[in-house]
DNA sequence: AATGAATGAGGCTTCATTCAT
DNA sequence: GATGAATGAAGCCTCATTCAT
């Protein structure tokens, strides 16, 4: 983890040589501000469609203020895009910590990614599909630098990956190949969402995550 | 002779009757150039950075010319839109069509939609990716009466229903939620391409491709 | 009178030496067909809002084809306007011609401008207040050699002056400055084809033209 | 400083109670002077001719600091329309409610619309004229709910009627329809400044003025 | 530090005119 | 002669970013 956020609150020093570091962290607080602000507005409008002026009302502040704390638009929807990534990757970390069991782990991951976050986050999956759709359309340019797709993914796999290594280990599952294992339940959890966000109607997260999960342990256990 | 596509039906007959000499073009078929030019970029540089001008280059045409031919930079996204998933579900019929054996039918699903798709049309699936992000986006605008994701999503849903209530008829597949299990399995294959297109190098399409067949008839077998 | 429309017709010579005439009458003849389409147009959408292919379709000839017949898109302008102004100047002139009587000229005059005129050829009135803000438009500009609205109102009021000195050599008007009454007496007739042209339904064109005639005849006979 | 209006109202209060330093601009007067600057050049160019960066030229601003004062370019016309047939009402009310007489109204209105007016204002003449050919024009369009010509026109004409209908009252015109003769009346202005327009060196206001008046008031009178 | 007025690069689209057939 | 496909200059407008206050 790059540690996007709980990053450099460096203690500035003034002229004199006294420290003064509150400044500073006011400037953090309200940076943050701003990015949630921003990310309500992007989950309204879509990034491409959010404009500077929307972030800035939302956020309570004038246009130019933005400005003293993001270089440019990219960068606010790179720090907000880390930031959401931050706070699922920790909540999953979490969740999974509870329990020693692979097989619950997995239920929960599921069951988290999918019924839980919608339920009480129906908002934040709409931006992060979003995030997701610019990400891929940013794999070729500057942004690259700023948020990072990739290594996302390699450290969801990851985590993943432990776990039905975990499960092999202890005689839970069958000896499949945990890379690509991983990648699959990836991709399921982002494929659903997608779905659900093209249609919240039909798509019942209920249900399909029962299923999923299901087929799942049939499939892998040994 | 800027590629005009010349063909035999073109001599027309003007009020009064005399032969007259319009320009041999098949309006159609250079409409589709026009086409392919524009997905080309689009998947070079994504949907929203691609620019008219960029389109008009990559088809040797002048940047009125495409007026001609659409009315919008948003009809034209919504007719490559189109055209692809056209191609895909006409492939994915014709593949589906070769057997009557509900797991074939669904092994070449995947073998075709992940492994021979990416092979050989990788293109098309950063294309389809980015399509895919921008219909997202736009589900709230104009665009949803041009592209309907939803529509799209509903058919190789239905397709896919089908073959498990057969295979579930049949006594092959056990009586699992055949909705879910659809929304599922295209889940999965979007959420590999998505990987994928994300970084090429690290996901293993065969053996991802492999490795999802295993899982899910283990999973959904009787 | 430049003789816009009577003129030159030019008798060509092809290359062996015959007269060859016919085709060049053609020409005129389609020229003139081109120009009433045009008006046509005009008048349903006004100089600025018509297009050359608006003038083509309604001609029912091809776009190019026009610019067989005419240099540009100014040029069908100018030379449809000189062809109205030619129409109503013949008109007026016809009609003055027959009687003697200055009071009977001058409530001719009036009657022809506004009731006859609207009654017959209300689409005329519209076109005319077009090409007259167009005229006012490009006084400045290259059409000025094409449209001489300057020499066009000079005609004008030069015919209304006669008729008025007549009317004070008759001993019928009182001794008025002709040239600033032959200009007030245009000034109305324009001024309430405009009112009308703004609403047709306000404007009681048989009341005015009464009243205009009533005013002005009492306003100077003797 | 591009000429920006300072005045003293302008100390703003953020939601904290800190002063802040908002630019020292009154948008009402900066937007009062852009109009200012778009009556010049449509009084030079015409309306159609004008294009956004001459009037923020002339303007001495940005191209787009225009549209941080209108929304469009119909709304500058439709503005700069208002505010100077919003001035020539003011005007005419101002004058005419110098007196009591009614031929001394028609006299003060004809001179003041002719003669003060050219003299004073001809710039506003030409802008007039075109203004009107604009309202014409566009009389089907959109731009029907920014200006309203007809009623413009009609408030006009009641101003005159109600002159007129006072004069007949009071023994000094006799019984004409005073509807009419109020839009005869208007029209003779109008069109006469036409004349004016298309050439200047040819109207002489000042003779045209006086036949006017003598003529309408010999015409009307009892 | 905060602001919002100012800006101009850049994009989409229109349409008069050209020209190959 | 007739045609309409092709074109690109030109125009309106948007919006991220700058900067004076």
């Amino acid at each position: 983890m790059k540690g996007y956020i709980i990053n450099d609150r460096r203690v500035g020093h003034n002229k004199k040589g006294f420290k003064v570091a509150p400044k500073i962290v006011d400037k953090q607080v309200k940076k943050t501000e701003i990015l949630h602000a921003a990310m309500q507005v992007f989950s309204q409008k879509g990034v491409v469609k959010t404009k500077m002026i929307d972030v800035a009302k939302a956020a309570g502040i004038g246009k130019g203020t933005i400005y003293e704390y993001f270089r440019s638009k990219e960068e606010i929807f790179a720090e907000a895009f880390n930031l959401m990534f931050f706070h699922i990757e920790t909540q999953l970390a979490d969740l999974i910590s509870g329990t020693d069991n692979p097989t619950e782990k997995l239920h929960k991951l599921i069951e988290v990614s999918l019924k839980e976050f919608l339920e009480h986050s129906g908002d934040m999956a709409s931006i992060m599909m979003d995030f997701w759709a610019e990400g891929i359309r940013n794999k070729d340019t500057d942004v690259i630098n700023l948020i990072n797709l990739e290594q996302i993914y390699s450290e969801f796999r990851l985590i993943i990956a432990d776990i039905l290594s975990d499960g092999i280990n202890k005689g839970v599952f069958r000896n499949i190949d945990v890379q690509s294992m991983a990648a699959i339940i990836i991709a399921v959890i982002d494929g659903v969402l997608l779905q659900w966000t093209i249609n919240k109607n039909i798509i019942d997260i209920n249900k399909i995550s029962e299923v999923m999960f299901d087929t799942l342990i049939n499939g892998i256990r040994l």
